[in-house]
RNA sequence: GCACCGGUAGCUCAGCUGGAUAGAGCAUCAGACUACGAAUCUGAGGGUCGGAGGUUCGAAUCCUUCCCGGUGCACCA
């Protein structure tokens, strides 16, 4: 159970119960109230708001409306204690049992603890990577990787159907590039020295595309002009990315369900009847667009194109679809792309892009409101640089050809679990430096070390427990201990923490925010810590009670859940929880 | 010039979508191991929340406007 969402709804009752009696107008907005933990846990287990919020459009004094409403949540079955402070918080006492029963609860649930049904199985896209397939991915693609696969997990953890996508741009002038860049591999594996012009992708990760092609068709395509050879050879090449970058990707345990073909959408004619809709609804002109303010690009010069009335929309400026030649620009497929996720049912999409694509949200989001009637919630989740470091010493990135950091390298040095959680320490929009002698450092001060260290010791705990002679610790024999001898204030802390885990998990959700779990794991395994260490100074409190076999039990109950809701957290961050630290 | 993102303790950052006396880690200082792993813990000091206005019962959070840093700014993808 959910307490604070329990308590909302008992809120609601009492506040619905006011209204009837004639207290209180009846339907008052009651969208604003809340209840949450207070900031300072002396003030109660609980705290809302409702007062404070309902008092103007009820027309009364909010502590004159506290005290209605704090005497009808005195009646509630597990209030202690009622308390209304400073402008007219109502601050709850709740029975310390309600708390407790909390651990069963999680020992049913195991890894399952903090699922919700909050998304009632909502259909929801997030696309992420979606990195162009010219090359492994590299090092600033891992954040947004991660980023959204853990925005994936932890929307399905509370209940949204997930659809996991990534948009392979395989129509763009950078193809025609690999194409010709995997020629010449072609040539050079049918014997020819070559050398790579500027311009084109020089990594020896397209010499076993060149092979391939070899071994495919002979010598035949070096017969053939350009115009015959280039869609074969760049079929080849493109599958051939893709499946580096799906290897890639499985070293960080990503997996997408649909891959979306660019090229597709071109080819079904999907991006001219896009635009028959936006002209249908009159958004569509030929226009000239004022020439760009920034740094002065020569070659600039005024050209009628088919342009995007995304202004209507919020934009700064209308968006050109055609480029003067007439072919589409990277937009127009774009907008046929999120239309499509529409049509597939989705009305929550998420895009995952990197810092430097920040220029393009507001066209995007005026394109999908105008295709979609504004039917569609998009959310375009940008993920800031991330700033390399080796012992605190920024890294040097060479800009030479072909030479950079892949993601194979980071997980390769530090691996999957550390990558993945480090990358989601920080907001998604503020940069993140990522050290990477830091966060191998077996120290409070780097936070994964810090969650799996918890989780170590309780295994730790348990394993001593089966040798000092507790024969039964399954989860069941645990979550029939007898809870009621957990009365330190430290442990009802931990209690009360856990309690709060399915909470916290909801909230992240709705702001897709998934760093907000690897802080509260990080508070949880703080709140942990400071419980062992606890023990080292009263015997009493430690885990492991020879004589006292009952508060042994309900001890154990109490850390094996802890053990679960940080499982349970990192199954979110993507994140295998570790038994022993080596 | 414009847009977007940042600006919170000496440093690195949280701050639960407007709540109470703004919180952690590092660093500094003072303490806790004949150990369920001290790889940890307890405590102390440290703040004009970039500046200035505004909105309201109440602002780090919302609005306006400046300042600083980052990113990006026709047809690239």
């Amino acid at each position: 159970m959910n307490i604070f969402r329990h308590f909302e709804e008992r809120v609601e009752a009492a506040l619905a119960s006011l209204a009837a009696e004639g207290a209180l107008p009846a339907g008052l907005d009651t969208s604003r109230v809340a209840v949450e933990p207070p900031r300072d846990p002396s003030h109660g287990d609980l705290s809302t708001n409702a007062a404070m919020v309902l008092a103007k459009p009820a027309g009364l004094n909010p502590r004159a409306l506290a005290e209605k409403l704090a005497a009808k949540l005195k009646a509630e079955p597990s209030v202690t204690e009622v308390a209304i402070a400073g402008p007219g918080f109502i601050n709850l006492r709740l029975n310390d049992d309600i708390w407790r029963a909390g651990i069963p609860e999680i020992l049913r649930a195991g890894v399952g603890a903090g699922s919700s049904d909050l998304g009632a199985g909502e259909a929801v896209n997030v696309e992420y990577v979606s990195a162009n397939p010219t090359g492994p991915m590299h090092v600033g693609h891992v954040r947004g990787a991660v980023f959204g696969d853990a925005l994936a997990n932890l929307l399905e953890k509370v209940g949204y159907r997930v659809c996991r996508e990534y948009y392979i741009n395989d129509a763009g002038g950078q193809i025609e590039v690999l194409a010709r860049s995997a020629f010449l591999r072609y040539r050079e594996a049918l014997g020819e020295t070559i050398t790579i012009p500027e311009g084109l992708y020089p990594g020896d990760y397209l010499k076993p595309v060149g092979q391939a092609l070899k071994a495919e068709h002979g010598p035949a395509l070096a017969q053939m002009d350009e115009a015959q050879w280039l869609p074969i050879v760049r079929d080849t090449a493109i599958d051939a990315m893709m499946e580096l970058i799906r290897g890639d990707l499985s070293v960080l345990g990503i997996t997408h369900e649909v891959f979306y073909s660019e090229r597709a959408l071109h080819k079904s004619g999907a991006v001219e009847k896009t635009l028959k809709l936006l002209e249908d609804k009159g958004l569509i002109y030929t226009g000239v667009l004022e020439a760009p303010k920034g740094e002065q690009s020569d070659d600039w010069e005024a050209r009628p194109q088919t342009l995007f009335r995304s202004t209507q929309f919020g934009d700064d400026t209308d968006r050109a679809l055609k480029k003067s030649d007439g072919s589409w620009t990277y937009f127009a497929p774009d907008i046929a792309y999120h239309l499509d996720k529409y049509n597939r049912g989705y009305r929550t999409l998420i895009d995952v892009w990197g810092a430097d694509h920040s220029g393009y949200i507001k066209r995007v989001k005026a394109a999908v409101a105008a295709v979609t009637d504004g039917k569609a919630e998009i959310d375009v989740k940008v993920c800031q640089l991330v700033r390399l470091f080796r012992n605190g010493e920024p890294f040097k990135m060479s800009k030479r050809a072909g030479d950079f950091i892949t993601l194979r390298d980071v997980v390769d040095e530090v691996g999957k679990g550390v990558t993945r959680f480090m990358m989601l320490t920080r907001k998604n929009d503020a940069p993140l430096d990522f050290d990477f002698a830091k966060v191998m450092e077996q120290s409070r001060d780097n936070p994964v070390f810090y969650v799996q260290y918890a989780h170590a010791r309780i295994h730790s705990v348990l394993r001593n427990a089966k040798e000092a002679g507790v024969a039964d610790l399954s989860d069941g024999a645990l979550a029939g201990a007898d809870l009621s001898l957990l009365k330190d204030e430290a442990e009802l802390g931990l209690i009360k923490l856990m309690g709060a885990f399915t909470r916290s998990v909801e909230q992240a959700a709705l702001a897709h925010e998934p760093h907000r779990i690897a802080f509260y794991l990080y508070d949880l395994a703080s709140a942990f810590h400071g419980l062992w260490n606890k023990g080292k100074d009263e015997p009493g409190l430690r885990f492991i009670i020879a004589e006292d076999r009952n508060v042994t039990l309900a001890r154990l109950a109490l850390i094996r859940a802890a053990a679960y809701v940080i499982a349970a957290g990192l199954e979110i961050l993507g994140v295998e929880p570790a038994e022993e630290m080596r």
